[in-house]
DNA sequence: TGACGATATATCGGAATCCGATATATCATG
DNA sequence: CATGATATATCGGATTCCGATATATCGTCA
């Protein structure tokens, strides 16, 4: 899994959003690090839907733009546990062979 | 940066190793979870080095059998600790938003 | 009123990366 | 002498990302 689809699903762990709420949630929760670009977003959307991911929650229709809002699934869930286990790990090697990092802001 | 590629370079940080070296190194540093594939090991291997974070350092011949060695570069550290902190800055992510994970193996 | 920026989605094509398969060769072990 | 480990090279398909382009609505500000 790569960054913008792992913050699209950790995104959606909060509830149900829209596409565009979605970007702008992987920014808020990234410190405006991570940027989904259209084509990454929309993409990443209909894949995870078909796999099972995240679901299609209704079409909304506020003022007079259309919104597609997504849940994630107990799948998604499963999955972003597993990939969050996975970075921790790449984490653990790096420290494992002394690399000097600062730790994160909280 | 993906993660066979970043555990290419987290296995030359502990000094000049062949390509098969990495290869298992990365599969100790991981215990055992990733497994870098033919296609994947000399491909990135070429592209690290034309991108200039790894460096080719002797061929030798070892029984019969060809060897060439790598070294990282500065800029390729330089990568690497940036790397961690992207890593970690994903999983500070994924805290925030209370997944619950336990801990990795020290 | 008209331009602009934010909101909102859709789609296309190119680029990067991974990965399995295939190939070749040496060496040790059984 | 067959098998598995060591060692590298390369090809083609698959996945994912991303910028560009397109379309449409809404609010703001000049």
């Amino acid at each position: 899994m790569r960054e913008p689809t792992y913050f699209v699903l950790l995104s959606l762990l909060g509830g149900r959003l829209h596409g565009y709420g979605i970007a702008k949630r992987a920014e808020e929760l990234s410190g405006e690090r991570v940027r989904l670009a259209a084509g990454t977003l929309y993409g990443a959307l209909d894949r995870l839907a078909e796999q099972g991911l995240i679901a299609v929650d209704g079409v909304e229709k506020v003022g007079g733009r259309k919104r597609r809002y997504y849940t994630i699934t107990e799948t998604g869930r499963t999955e972003v546990v597993a990939e969050v286990a996975r970075l921790e790990a790449s984490v653990a090697a790096a420290k494992s062979v002394n690399v000097n990092v600062g730790t994160v802001q909280p």
